[in-house]
DNA sequence: CCAGAGCGCCTTTTT
DNA sequence: GGCGCTCTGG
């Protein structure tokens, strides 16, 4: 017991012991959040209840693996539900599946399924896709969802709207009764449906509270409106909530996430208490300095400080190369020294802002025959080989689900294409069955014809297989795959095959992990576990290579060696995301995020040129780099050259010799707009310069970042 | 009905 | 640069 309160500081000891009531801890980056959580649950446990009383929301499937080992470890066993919100949603409403509205067999359908509902909806609200974009209706909707708005309760809002918003309401309706006639529902469904299962069942509600005593959320900050109202409703009345998070590192505003769940959260709960946890334990005193120096920049943030009393360390480094080929050579050459000088390449972190970015880095690694792994678990449950296996086991599990069946039916080929199945689909609608149930009676259709025959045989298969849902999920991986013709169609010399067939018993393997971790499983569990795959769930941090993943997904995470790569104006802050300041400060946390999970060294790196989109392009090196504490930071900067212009297919507007530039003279800022120079002066290589803009006054700025072009004073128009 | 070629589109992060 | 959609010839 007192092993548990050992080695804790003040406020950590505080956060783990106050156990009544709602607490909120707000956690700085590397303060021992993740050891808060584990003592204060085997705390609970130890003091003031049991672990089936507990339940603690992780951000990711990962993060709750490794809560639950810890609590294991203690000798706390697996009673204690750890999971994320998704994943409680899926449960909660599989067990009261008839309360939400649900058969206990839904399909979970992911963001693809979701893009194939949605095309299909705007079609059928007689809509054309190229004038609604699915993306952009897809993102509506999900907006909608998100502020918990049921389609009639957005039609409702939408009357008084625009016509656009008239039209996604329509499609929005349509696309819910999609998902209702096939037993689906999307992700945003597994929060919403759960929300609205707690706030409608006010017994259910009571039931599950006094199950759940004692609820523990991490990540607070990047909770969404949903979210809050499920941690509301299983807390109403005994209010043993414990949030924890960081403002500064809330980076999912985009999908949904309010900061104002934790900035709000002590008006939310009046009788909260508050532990600060600003002492840093994971990184050198000259990462902190260097990540607090760029969050400072965020003008929307409450004052927090962290200090550490770790060493000085080495400083973090800025590094500039000619072009991404040479920014890999640079990682490759810090790899192998770091290795001969007795390293693992397990304390190697490489962060970039979007998934596109990792190919050259992948084609240096394998050269140099680096191995790696990267944070894309879901990649490999969108191979088409395993998509081809999945819809068929969602489809013994849940008939209904017509994107199972579109994709089952005629693969491998069985000669139905898409004429049969749109007549298919056309019988079902205008019967009001499912696709399946259609099929099964394909024989009365006559527009069918020959695919009729074929439909039958198809049918026919399905009921053979049928049985296998019943039993473990790695066995009907196994025997679906054979009996579906799939296997038949992968076996040859091809390596594509061989590789294909490989992934097929990788797919087998994780169903018999599973069994073999929940012996009681079945099938519709494990696809449900598939289906809620994140991408950091695959990293495996013992695994002996260099890990790469998004700055998205280090959250969380640690490494000793820690390098972000194009920290480029247009990649981070990313382009998308530049216009409004309040989506340059989400992208400053997102960069905060990455530099503070270095351990003992932190690298920052981008190149002076990058593909993007197949162009060659000129880059800037981001404004970030410009708000880091100048004095502090290693430079390894490149000489100029001139030889990009030959490369370049576009050239970025001329900002001119910048070392010509006369006081006085007047300049145009993409943000600040017209400015003067006041001053400029040398700052190690590069130059600071003082400007007042005509509408945001002075400031100080360093001009080799900043995007400014000089005016000819005639065309300034004072 | 199907496979493969060709064309146009696009910013991105994920449960 | 890569994906998804459409068109075309077999």
């Amino acid at each position: 017991m007192t092993s548990l309160l050992d080695d804790l500081n003040d406020a950590q000891l505080e956060a783990v012991t106050t156990t009544d009531g709602p607490l909120l801890v707000l956690a700085g980056a590397g303060s021992g959040k993740t050891r808060v959580i584990t003592r204060r649950a085997a705390y609970l446990a130890n003091t003031v209840t049991q672990p089936r009383h507990i339940l603690a929301i992780t951000f990711t499937n990962k993060a709750a693996g490794e809560m639950r080992e810890r609590m294991e470890a203690l000798g706390f066993g697996r009673e204690m539900m750890v999971c994320t919100f998704h994943s409680l949603g899926a449960r909660l409403l599989r067990w009261y599946a008839p309360q939400a509205g649900l058969k206990p067999n839904f399909t979970i359908f992911d963001e693809s399924d979701r893009r194939s509902v949605v095309k299909q909806a705007i079609a059928d609200a007689g809509l054309s896709t190229t004038n609604w974009v699915p993306a952009k209706v897809q993102a509506d909707i999900s907006d909608a969802k998100t502020r918990l708005l049921t389609p009639e309760q957005y039609a409702a809002e939408a009357g008084g709207l625009s016509f656009t918003e008239q039209t996604i309401a329509r499609v929005y309706r349509i696309y819910q009764q999609l998902l209702e006639q096939q037993q689906a529902v999307d992700f945003d469904d597994l929060l919403l449906k759960t929300a609205f299962l707690l706030g409608n069942h006010p017994d259910l509600r009571a039931h599950l509270e006094d199950r759940f005593r004692y609820v523990l959320i991490d990540e607070y900050q990047d909770t969404n409106h949903t979210q809050y109202m499920i941690a509301r409703g299983l807390t109403l009345k005994n209010e043993n909530i414990c949030a924890t998070g960081d403002p500064d590192q809330s980076i999912y505003a985009w999908r949904g996430a309010s900061i104002r769940n934790i900035l709000e959260f002590e008006h939310d709960f009046p009788t909260a208490k508050v532990v600060r946890l600003e002492q840093n334990y994971r990184s050198t005193k000259h990462i902190l300095s260097a990540a607090g120096s760029l969050i400072q920049s965020n003008t929307q943030r409450k004052k927090k400080d962290l200090w550490t009393e770790n060493d000085l360390g080495a400083a973090v480094r800025v590094v500039e190369r000619e072009e991404p080929a040479d920014e890999a050579d640079f990682l490759v050459e810090e790899i192998k020294a770091h290795v001969q000088s007795g390293g693992s390449l397990n304390e190697i972190a490489i962060f970039y802002r979007t998934n596109a970015l990792t190919r050259i880095i992948e084609e240096a690694f394998l050269r140099a025959g680096i191995s790696y792994q990267i944070a894309r678990g879901t990649e490999f449950y969108n191979r088409k080989e395993i998509k081809d296996l999945l819809g068929y086991l969602r489809l013994l599990v849940n008939p209904a689900d017509g994107i199972a069946l579109r994709r089952s039916i005629n693969t491998p080929a069985r000669g139905i294409g898409k004429t049969s199945l749109e007549r298919l689909t056309r019988y079902a609608e205008a019967n009001e069955i499912t696709t399946f149930e259609a099929a099964d009676r394909a024989d009365q259709i006559p527009e069918l014809k020959r695919a009729a025959g074929r439909i039958s045989v198809f049918i026919q298969l399905m009921r053979e297989l049928q049985p296998l849902a019943d039993g473990p999920a790695h066995v009907a991986v196994e025997q679906v795959f054979a009996g579906s013709g799939l296997a038949k169609e992968l076996d040859g010399p091809d390596p594509r095959n061989i590789e294909a067939v490989e992934n097929v018993d990788e797919l087998i393997s994780a169903a018999a992990d599973f069994m073999k971790s929940n012996p009681e499983g079945t099938l519709a569990e494990w696809l449900q576990q598939v289906s809620l795959v994140s991408d950091v769930d695959a990293v495996d941090t013992d695994a002996g290579v260099v890990t790469l993943m998004t700055l998205h997904a280090a959250k969380g995470l640690e490494f000793p060696k820690v390098y972000i790569i194009a920290v480029e104006d247009g990649l981070l802050p990313h382009a998308g995301y530049r216009d409004e300041p309040a989506q340059i400060e989400e992208e400053r946390r997102l960069c905060f995020v990455g530099m503070t999970r270095a351990q003992q060294q932190l690298t920052l790196s981008y190149a002076q040129w990058r593909t993007i989109r197949g162009m060659n392009t000129r880059t800037t090196a981001s404004q970030f780099l410009a708000e880091l504490p100048s004095e502090e930071i290693e430079w390894d900067l490149q000489q100029e050259e001139e030889s990009f212009r030959d490369k370049a297919d576009f050239q970025r507007p001329g900002q001119g010799d910048y070392r010509e530039w006369k006081n006085g003279m007047y300049l145009r800022h993409p943000q600040f707009g017209l400015g003067r120079l006041l001053w400029k002066e040398a700052s190690g290589k590069l130059t600071r310069a003082g400007v007042r803009f005509t509408s945001y006054g002075e400031k100080t700025l360093i001009l080799e970042y900043a995007k400014m072009t000089p005016l000819d004073v005639d065309e300034c128009q004072l």
